[in-house]
DNA sequence: TTCTAAACGAGACGGTACGTCTTGTCTTAAC
DNA sequence: GTTAAGACAAGACGTACCGTCTCGTTTAGAA
């Protein structure tokens, strides 16, 4: 019937050129003044190619946070054998990251999309936040058979207790995101909350 | 020279009629399709008038929230003498909010607005989150006094900790929205991550 | 239900600039090149001014010339007694502003959307057409009371047997438009066919 | 350097598929949505097809035309010896023509496109209008030889005014055409507006 | 009969304009 | 002098075509 476009004749350049714009855009525009119309002028390419190729700002986004995190991707987390230590070293490298304009931004703007759109929420989860989950369970398993945490731990409760209350203050602008904010978290959360 | 609005002379019936009719469209039709536009017509009301009193479709969200909030404002969390228990019942209260769409839709508005608006996340943590917070940090001390937690505990920390993972799963659609979630979380929360 | 524009409200303004626009921009770029988005910004008008008050670009163009041909309406045809010599006359003058590039373009693009929007034909015939017909036969009427005319003749297709052929020739492209070819119009027409 | 395509390897079917496409939506959706994208598609044949044998969507629906009146040309007007009689026949049946929906939209569209493009105009005369005009001229002089027609009569204007009329009036919607329309431009072109 | 070059269908591309929608400001009339 | 109503300039939305430009696939004439 309508046939989908076919991506043996997509232009790689056109491609680049829309999630290079993207991306610059929402870092230097921000969300709310973030267009395709936008996008699409500063790629130097047709409204149309965009609309081609990505159902919504949000799956264009997302794209352009995958080429961005695909290139630089860390193999693993630190493993010192210090876990706290390595826990805080990775969230203040998170922290520097969400501080910088160029990151916050474009950040800010996806998970915007993510909160209205739970199919784009499923693409994100499987592709850019479960691979980074899976490396942060990776670690949190090598610190169990060193005998720094219980073996009988639910390793993704975990994962939520020890990076999510730094994303959370980001993006609910709920506090001050300082590496101490960090430190704080990683040390209640191991310790736990009981005497 | 410009003048600024003179309270006093306010329509409260346009005032009263504006936040249930954003209440109400948020809810029906999602952040997206909400607009000032749309409120001011379901309220029958000028677009003037809304835009004389709310600098921003956020801050009109967030005082349609506090009316609604404001009216069946519990005191305070129960304290049963078991905090685990309590913890969960509240958070199982939480989560049955977040699942209503009633609820769920108007709130991702929003955090959305949020998100994009440290003015009004300011807003948001001394009026809403601020006092809420106090509520549970009381409870939490209470514990401490009962010897069910740690003394030199942070309690901020032991607040996002507790109570962050549930609100991040509903809002990044992380994962379902479960009691047993809750459970879980609070259960490891309490226990700490170490053996 | 819908509600059409309160008329009273209408910015003089803008409907004074956006027909000098549309006449300016037809003149300038033809009727192929000519949009109502190139009408709007020359204007300094949103588009939106433009579809509130005009059903279509034809409607537009027909109203545009109602300004034009409005300002230095002639009375009447001129009656030297000479029926002939007057056709003649008014004929050459219609050729020269027929011929003129900041006619002759806004024309060619009003009669092709009359061509195809027999509501905007009608409009045309009763309020640009008629009128001027009326005086064409007005003239035609003196000079049967003068003798040069049958006092019989069916004074509507006399006037379109004198005064379609150029128009035509003008419109189809059918041939060079000279005062020459009105002459033999003239000539033939009043003389008859007949030996 | 270029190169121009190689008629001889043109497809026949192609063509054809065109032409008849062509006709067909020209008569269903009229002037104003045709598209060469429409036509190429009902057609079944690329864009590209069409773009490298018309120079323009104008001289395709010309083509089309061409094809159409080739078939069942009329080798001359009927000539029984009274001239009247045989104009008005001849009129009626255009105006039986120009009245069918089947014709009236393709021709109409065409008209629009010789308005505005002089070529155009050039290869409609030299190729339809110019050898029907010799047709009706032939009648004419018949006519002229039978003692019907003044022998010194300007032919080419005489056909201007016996068959202009009829085609104005379909044209610019200027009044209904009707048989008796045809009957009073005959009957007062042949016998001229003087007395 | 094979080779080869052009025409073919298909459709992606950079663009322009469409007609609609919403924004935030400005204007008008009614109360 | 605040209100409901809504016109205004601005500009993004998503769609439809434009005319150009590849792609592989026929197809037809020359070797």
């Amino acid at each position: 019937m309508s046939g989908s476009p076919d991506p043996s004749r997509r232009s790689e350049t056109a491609r680049r050129a829309i999630l290079a714009a993207a991306l610059d855009l929402a870092g230097k525009l921000g969300y709310a003044k973030l267009s395709i119309e936008g996008i699409a002028h500063a790629a130097g390419v047709g409204k149309q190619t965009i609309y081609r190729w990505w159902p919504s700002k949000g799956s264009l986004l997302f794209d352009a946070f995958l080429t961005l995190a695909g290139e630089g991707e860390a193999a693993a987390l630190p493993d010192t054998g210090d876990l706290a230590a390595d826990l805080k070293l990775v969230l203040h490298a998170t922290i520097t990251e969400l501080t910088d304009p160029r990151y916050d931004r474009p950040m800010r703007a996806l998970h915007t999309e993510i909160v209205h759109d739970p199919a784009l929420a499923a693409d994100y989860a499987s592709r850019l936040d479960g691979p980074m989950r899976e490396l942060k369970k990776a670690r949190l398993r090598s610190a169990q058979e060193a005998g720094e945490l219980a073996t009988d731990l639910d390793l993704d409760v975990a994962v939520d207790l020890l990076f999510g209350p730094v994303l959370n203050r980001w993006l609910q602008h709920t506090g001050p995101l300082t590496p101490d904010y960090a430190d704080r978290v990683v040390d209640t959360a191991l310790r736990g909350l009981r005497p």
